[in-house]
DNA sequence: CATGAATGAGCATTCATTCAT
DNA sequence: CATGAATGAATGCTCATTCAT
């Protein structure tokens, strides 16, 4: 038992350093950005020497993917969570549940800026592939989108020809949008608000009088 | 008089020479990335010694501005163009403006995916100063979006309660979004039109039954 | 008693460990080259911890240099072994005498190209004492060679004039040419069956028709 | 003319600096070893930039091959100068071209002896490719040596039954184990003397009484 | 004014060696 | 005594920028 103890006490001293060179990474890159980030820069942060981090990740591009992947997956939790696309029935309901989100998704993003920095800003700039994984991030929105509408359309509160997928993709765009402009002013802890509530009652209502 | 025509063919030849660098920057940066565009690969592109870049812009940086600049003020053009906010008096009409705008967009995006990719991947990861460049773009976009639904409002086929600045935001968003789709798949040419025309239906109507 | 023979398993098991890393070290100094070599490749190959390694040797350099003592032993051993100097008596019997231990260097090379290689090829570029060290095995074997002329010579069956030991450094001259070769085109088997003919009949009879 | 001698002008200091950079790098290659020189320094060594270097040579593999190259043609010169295979028609004849021809070698290992270090102790220990060079170099040597056997052959003077071209390789063997006693103890101007003249001896008499 | 040679700061990566466990 | 995590010196190479011609 004592034997196990010591094992694990490698084992996770190594698993956190691991974890704290991400950390590290992802306080880097987002902040300075990735070109502009050097590997000494995230093993200084750390106080550890910049060999070490080699032990850890193959190379600068390797702890990218990672980080970024880590972000992609808190992103997708973040559609995923407690809001079932199935738990609403009527339009009403509908509508607060897009209020909810839309306050989750403020909170989120008020609290996380730098996973969006690196996400929509870093992240598109690096190479083809990673250009593509944002890319296929943003659709996989779409679809978890759509899946709420189909829902509705199912139940009957939202219109019957409605095109869920492409209005899916729409609706993330405007999750983009206020992501950007939350981005763009980070210390203005309002601007989401009122965009918010245009964003829902335009869905639900269209501009229409 | 003949010196002052000697002169003018100078500057001419001048004034072409630095729209033609531009131009090469532009490919080279849209295409490659700004981090893996070197500027002698702008140069050789043009067939000059990369020295004479320099005679036309002060570094690396300066050109990318340029660049950007030049972009903007296309992308901006699209949204000032013929189709004037005030030109429409019905929710009928306004549907209908909207579809040429969407149209407009959609044939612009298509033969201008360079323009998009520089500006809403590349540009954010330059450095603070350019996003918010870019985020300005954005914003501009937005006010002049806001525009065309104030006219609305004021013609009374919008609702008097919209809030137009953020509907125009939310609007903006829906719009790069589409651009981000058809980056995301430049071969397939039909991506955008259901988009758009969701986006259209979406905003005139909502999606209320 | 029981004490001592632990202990004595225990150093055997040290000077096992000991001689499977300079095998290991061998073959990697051999196969690859002494800079292409990382302890870690020795150590990997012996599945030990590299920190294992530095129990028993100084460091890099330190176990080239066991290697190479190794690797000379056995080269000169080759030289010393059952064929003595004054084994033999008229040129007839150091003509067999010399296609004997030509034959026994064939062979020898054959079955070791990697110690010729690792003395040859690798063990001349570390520095400039390893150099002196690779000079020395082939001055000894010059030396070694001149005993043998030296017999002939008070056998009186080579000729009284001859200088033995620049005649000797001459033979190993042709030896290491030989090796060369073998180096040269290791899948050819009989390189040096001709080879090794024309040195035996040019050192006996010389080329003079 | 004048913007003739201008470009020249250009042109030439590109090929001394050239020219300077590869002899720098000899220079360093051969005293220091391959591995043990920087980029910085060769350049350190001409005062010039450490990038200067890349302008003119790929990467440091890419020097050593031109070095190498360069020394490669001086050597085969060597062999190749003024004393050509058929130019003699004696035994006497052929045996004092062997003397002029040792006499030419020694001089030149004397004056060069940087090039015979780096060939035959540096060049073997970078990788395969550069391991044969040397090796076809050597072979090249034995069908050059081959040539003056069969003329020997053909005019009679050389045993008919001679296999010149292991022969030719034997020689070639004593010629480097010369230089390999020169490398060994370049301070002793005498070495080569009597070690010449019995590699002429033997390879003309042989040793039989 | 064009050129491109020269420059050197900057960086990713490797690996021999040390030492706490 | 074995281990392998940590270290940082060392180095090959790139590229933005300068400046003499």
């Amino acid at each position: 038992m004592s034997e196990e103890k010591i094992l694990s006490r490698a084992e996770r001293n190594r698993l956190q350093l691991r974890s704290d060179i991400l950390q590290a990474a992802f306080i880097e890159f987002s902040e300075r950005g990735y070109h502009q980030t050097a590997i000494a820069d995230i093993a200084q942060r750390l106080g550890i020497g910049h060999g070490t981090f080699y032990r850890h990740f193959e190379n600068k591009r390797d702890i990218l993917e990672h980080v970024i992947n880590d972000t992609a997956v808190q992103l997708t939790n973040l559609l995923a969570a407690e809001n079932a696309p199935t738990a609403v029935a009527t339009l009403d309901e509908y509508t607060e549940q897009c209020r909810r989100i839309a306050e989750r998704f403020s909170e989120f993003a008020h609290a996380n800026p730098n996973m969006l920095r690196l996400v929509l800003l870093e992240a598109t700039s690096i190479d083809a592939e990673m250009t593509q994984r944002v890319f296929m991030l943003i659709d996989t929105g779409g679809h978890l989108t759509a899946a709420y509408l189909n829902n509705g359309v199912a139940r009957g509160y939202l219109r019957s020809d409605l095109d869920t997928l492409s209005t899916g993709h729409a609706i993330v765009g405007m999750i983009m949008a206020g992501m950007f402009r939350l981005l763009s002013d980070p210390t203005n802890p309002n601007v989401l608000k009122p965009y918010a509530e245009s964003v829902v009652r335009l869905i639900v209502e269209g501009m229409a009088n």
